[in-house]
DNA sequence: CGTCTCGTTGAGAGTTTTCAATGTAAGTGG
DNA sequence: CCACTTACATTGAAAACTCTCAACGAGACG
């Protein structure tokens, strides 16, 4: 469980014997089956979640009982609801399991334990965090400025495999379109070519 | 001009009084006139800058070359490019003061020396990004779910000073919408009052 | 003044959504 | 294994929202 822990960290930097012996006494492991929720919206969200296997998706659901997907986290990523985490609030974000997964949990108080004592996890969250920043200021960018259609080109160009694993009213739900609209979107660019 | 940066600091984590002597000698600070340049588009990022005093703006330019803004940064705010800072790639984004603006520039040798060196600076950053985060993805769901008058409102109830610091057609184009609109907007709800 | 920037308003166009119907594939219980 | 339900995708037509284009007005600044 904790391999693609371990070698997500080493990407961006260095761990050692000992912080590796650590490191899982931090993390409570957990399986989720499909339909799964990790987190529904009102509770507080005691845990960030880090994907070893599998796919969930994050999402708010407005008015109409709408979902408006904010994240998918296949392995590698880490899910939440970061302000509820963090802060302590109700979270007004939904987490659910798309496919069978496991997740490793770590809560509030390993969270800050682990950022102390393990110096090597500080730089990793740093370095994760700012990664993440790019990553959405980019998709901020896409989202103010681009037409469904360059939304939905960029999307798949950025992630090819998504569509293999994603229905595409999901994708839809994510980029903040209908599925109707990414529907002929497709059917556009298929009479196209 | 260090005073900001460390209120910054010390809201998020303790500075020795030797952390306080060494930081300042990572840093350049610079004086920014209004409407000039601290970064252009196709460029590549040299540094990150913390906004002592002053309000800038970062922003895109699409194929009509019109702007389309991605952050308005005041007193306590972090601007950049930060793709192009920390991957060495082109600026897509250029960044200018609204206001006559002080700033303290940090390279990316600096950066990283800083890090490693001070470690409460590693912590900083990485709560810093941390909160970053929420807002972002707050922003994400916003951009994604809203209506154009729920965006405006959105906007104007979180940074109620905004609208005496910032023309009303570049808070249009932070939104992502046209000047028109966001002036229909504004009537609309004086209308209903 | 004259110019430039900014905001407002109107009319028409364009894009995306909504609503409704249909088709198809996939899973489930009998 | 079939019948039935559910989930997902497609298509059409009309409605809604936002943009574009154009004109006008007000204020700031040199």
């Amino acid at each position: 469980m904790f391999t693609e822990l371990f070698r997500h960290i080493e990407e961006k930097t260095a761990l050692t014997e000992a912080d590796k012996r650590g490191i899982p006494n931090f993390f409570v492991p957990k399986r989720l089956r499909k339909k799964q929720f990790l987190l529904q919206e009102g509770e507080y969200c005691r845990s960030l979640a880090f994907v070893a296997r599998g796919l969930l998706k994050s999402y708010t659901l407005d008015g109409g009982g709408q979902e408006h997907i904010s994240l998918f986290a296949w392995e590698g990523w880490w899910v939440s609801d970061f302000k509820s985490f963090l802060f302590d609030e109700k979270a007004i974000l939904s987490i659910d399991a798309l496919e069978q997964s496991e997740v490793l949990l770590i809560d509030r108080p390993n969270y800050e334990r682990l950022l102390v004592e393990v110096p090597a996890m500080e730089r990793y969250f740093r370095i994760l965090y700012q990664n993440s920043l790019v990553t959405k200021d980019r998709r901020l960018i896409v989202s103010n400025t681009y037409s469904a259609r360059e939304k939905y080109v960029q999307l798949i160009t950025t992630y090819p495999q998504i569509a293999q694993r994603v229905p595409q009213h999901l994708l839809a739900s994510f980029l903040g379109l209908t599925p109707e609209t990414v529907s002929r979107i497709k059917k556009d660019i298929r009479e196209e070519a």
